[in-house]
DNA sequence: AGTGAAATTTATCTAAC
DNA sequence: GTTAGATAAATTTCACT
């Protein structure tokens, strides 16, 4: 992994609102050609610092009304026990989100339902499967109010070097 | 909104998962024409089924080495206090996600920093601007074991009608 | 190193059917 | 819905700093 400066981190800040943006237009928000722009891209990319580039579809249009998060603990936390509930998650379609976490849950899951019987009965399947869930406690999301994987990239950060933008 | 067939799930399957796909690839998919394929494309961004197409960046690669769920409890669940606090969501960009929820908690956030030292001072801040929080709990994420927000389009839905796919 | 301009390849849009 | 031609964008090449 080269290192990444500041017109990267614009490039990034950029994209992650807007991936459809063409070089042109990308080229003139960070002051670059078009080329310089795509160039770069394409490093971003191949390097993995753009993880994927992914459209995000509106679940109530396509009949999925109801988002749940679900706190879930499991009986214990040995390495083998918490990798295959893991990999469960991974293969779980309905689960939109996982996160392995500390605290009150170990892991936190995002899931879309058609109904609160359909997510009954996902959870009850869930339940099966994964004979080490102690418990589950669920939340019905009322209002999806922010929904994305932006996050503030600081051009200003020593991280990304002292190039100038003159 | 016109309804949706099983070719526009099908499409919609598709770019949940890559949007960089070209008309040419995702015809051949769907067993259609490049421009068919773009012109529903378009339909379905214009009519606000594709709701955005986005780059999901790496946070470990830009120094945002920790992600956190919180559960936020507001003093009063009354509606002018939810809806200022689903405005200082939005407006906070620390926060990825808010979930407005039933449950133990009024919102579930997810959330990046640098470091806990930095995860700290926010939620002092954001503590500090909402003084209608009546507690966070915080889990730090130990693993991202699945982000995306992809969930399972059922082609065979009666919803998307019966149109055959020869 | 990385950049920008022009040529080429490739994809997208528009129209006709 | 398709196919074909026009338009536009992405990619490569190359000369330059």
């Amino acid at each position: 992994m080269t290192h990444l400066d500041k017109i990267d981190a614009a490039i990034l800040t950029r994209i992650q609102k807007n991936c459809r943006l063409t070089s042109e237009e990308l080229g003139e928000q960070v002051n670059l050609s078009p080329s310089a722009c795509q160039r770069r891209l394409k490093r971003l990319r191949s390097e993995g610092i753009v993880e994927a580039e992914v459209a995000i579809v509106s679940t109530k249009a396509l009949g999925r009304a109801i988002t749940m998060v679900a706190l879930v603990s499991l009986e214990r936390e040995r390495a083998d026990i918490v990798d295959r509930f893991k990999n469960s998650i991974r293969a779980t379609p309905e689960v939109m989100m996982g996160f392995y976490a500390t605290g009150d849950a170990d892991f936190v899951l995002v899931l879309t339902a058609k109904s609160m019987e359909d997510y009954e009965q996902f959870t009850r399947r869930f339940f099966y499967q994964n004979a080490d869930i102690k418990g589950i406690k669920t939340m019905v999301v009322l209002d999806r109010v922010k929904a994305s994987f932006e996050f503030p990239i600081d051009t200003d950060d020593p991280m990304f070097g002292f190039a100038s933008d003159s």
